[in-house]
DNA sequence: AAAAAAC
């Protein structure tokens, strides 16, 4: 009953209800500020341009500023489950005296579920509350962990609770300890040197896309178990050979893993995951989409200990990875931090209009000839184009520029990772590998340089800047190409605080049918919709005309030279 | 919608 409950709310429906709230929530705001025009993109509070996302909301924008204090009622309209919004907009009193740098902005939290424990003011609490070990709570004050972020203070009882969670937090705002301190604390004590017939075998596991971030959860693993003997394994090709050692793996308190070995090891019969008691998913809308899903649920599969506690995390949340990652949850708690698929507002975030693939180098060059923050991150769309923009940028005189994608080796790969810890790359350049969940603390600067496929891609590229309170900047180019999607990522701009010029937020949202169209219709669109903007943006719109045209010229070479395939030749290959 | 990543 409960499943179904949560399995049926991942509709539009309920999300345009669960924003209007939202709205209310920050209207306390708009009191002062006269009415925020719609067709104004400049001043557009954020939060209200959600609904640019959804039509037939024109009415219920304007509700009043009551909201904030009474949650309760909407609670009983929208579902019979418990909701609760907590605002927590106040900043933390005791931010005055440490470091002015790594002051998180408070976020609205929204927390969906039945019986939720309450939240923790700060990290002492759990000492009377749960018992969790003065060595644990030393460990986190030694490694800079003062104040519970929003997600640490409702995710770490929700756990520690042994209850099953969903989090949704902004990037950079702590995720990764909200999993890792409850599951310590629940652990206890490291497998004793003597087992005790009954609990052997891995107690918990942790799951991440990529092998960096793999790499980086198992270090945050390392500073929490200072000062006691936990076995902690970071699953790699080295490691998986000394996992078959029976008396090494029934001893292994935690692996930290992608999911493509544990399935190899659990297929090589080499690993055993009967005895895991908590499996936390990181980056887990990542993980459930369909290239990782079948190997994931191979794994949870493999996890048959009754009292199984299983956690998802992550920064964005689609519908549809929501609504399998609910059914694998028991009686879950669903956590929200800010809005789900947004970033932080302090990521100021802009939009760079680069005609053409040729118009993209000279504009990162222009770019690098006035001053810049290094390191900066920059994304390309594939692993060649990572690899010859770097060799390029080497060409062109800019130092201290490094390169790392999944084509590369596992050394190249980990030389590269330790570079940018130690602060040697000043330019890095990378795929989507890169894209979630790494913490580059120096990072101020990230370089979309080739458009993100999805908003979730741009959310957690962006995300790799702004983390834990400090400010970042957003730079993402587009060209005629991205034009079908370039109105979904300005949304998320105004959603976050940025702003958009208006003739993009004039750009038409392309349905479905012209989706499908796309190859030859986009560009024609792109520059009938640039037509119909006013003469105040003649400029943008004779720079789209005359990069179209240039575009057509080298397409027409490339096609004389016989380099374009052409997709209409009707041989039924696709 | 489409590439990347996972061994």
């Amino acid at each position: 009953m409960e499943a179904f409950k949560l399995l049926s709310r991942g509709g539009a429906k309920f999300d345009k209800q669960r924003f209007q709230r939202d709205v209310s929530l920050f209207d306390p705001k708009s009191t002062h500020p006269e009415n925020k025009k719609q067709s104004d993109g400049k001043t557009l509070p954020a939060e209200l341009d959600f609904f640019k996302y959804s039509q037939n909301v024109g009415e219920k924008r304007k509700t009043s500023s009551k909201g904030k204090t009474e949650p309760k009622k909407r609670k009983l309209e929208s579902a019979s489950d418990d909701e609760d919004i907590q605002d927590l907009e106040e900043s933390p009193k005791s931010a005055p005296g440490s470091s002015s740098s790594s002051t998180l902005p408070r976020q609205r939290v929204t927390t969906k579920g039945s019986n939720v424990p309450t939240r923790i003011e700060n990290f002492g609490e759990l000492k009377d509350r749960y018992n969790i070990s003065s060595r644990l709570l030393d460990n986190l004050t030694q490694n800079g962990y003062i104040d519970p972020t929003g997600i640490q203070s409702y995710g770490v009882p929700i756990l520690l609770e042994s209850r099953d969670l969903a989090a949704i937090s902004p990037t950079g705002t702590g995720k990764t300890l909200s999993y890792l301190l409850p599951m310590f604390a629940a652990l206890g004590s490291p497998h004793p040197k003597t087992p005790v017939p009954g609990s052997l075998g891995v107690r918990a596991l942790i799951i991440a896309p990529t092998r960096e971030l793999s790499h980086q959860i198992y270090n945050e693993c390392l500073k929490l178990a200072q000062g006691r003997k936990w076995r902690i394994v970071l699953f790699s090709k080295a490691t998986a050979n000394t996992l078959s050692d029976r008396d090494v793996r029934d001893k292994t308190d935690i692996i930290v893993s992608t999911p493509l070995r544990l399935v190899a090891s659990l297929q090589s019969g080499g690993l055993e995951l009967h005895n895991v008691r908590h499996l936390v998913l990181d980056e887990a809308d990542r993980l459930l989409d369909s290239e990782f899903l079948s190997q994931v649920e191979e794994v949870v599969a493999a996890c048959t200990h009754t009292s199984l506690q299983k956690a998802v995390f992550s920064a964005t949340l689609p519908a549809n990875a929501e609504n399998i990652a609910m059914g694998m949850l028991r009686d879950p708690i669903r956590v929200v931090v800010g809005l789900k698929d947004t970033p932080l507002p302090l990521i100021s975030q802009t939009l760079t209009y680069t005609a053409d693939d040729a118009s993209k180098l000279p504009a990162i060059l222009t770019y690098f000839s006035h001053p810049y923050d290094p390191p900066v991150l920059v994304f390309t769309s594939t692993q060649p184009r990572a690899s010859s923009l770097a060799g390029e940028l080497v060409l062109n005189g800019i130092p201290n520029v490094d390169c790392l994608h999944a084509g590369m080796t596992d050394k190249e790969r980990g030389d590269a990772i330790d570079r940018m810890r130690k602060g040697e790359s000043w330019v890095m350049i990378s795929t989507e590998v890169m894209a979630r969940g790494m913490d580059f603390k120096g990072v101020r600067q990230v370089i979309n340089y080739d458009f993100p496929t999805s908003v979730q891609s741009y959310v957690h590229r962006i995300g790799r800047t702004g983390r834990a309170g400090k400010e970042g900047k957003a730079v993402t180019f587009f060209t005629d190409q991205d034009a079908p999607f370039l109105k979904l990522i300005a949304n998320v701009l105004l959603q976050s605080g940025s702003t958009v010029p208006d003739w993009i937020l004039k750009l038409p949202k392309p349905s479905k049918i012209k989706r499908k169209l796309m190859g030859k219709v986009k560009r024609v669109e792109f520059i009938n919709s640039a037509r119909r903007i006013g003469r105040s943006d003649a400029i943008k719109k004779r720079d789209m005309i005359a990069g179209s045209k240039r575009r057509k010229e080298k397409a027409a070479s490339l096609e004389s030279s016989g380099a374009v395939k052409d997709d209409d030749s009707g041989d039924g290959g696709v």
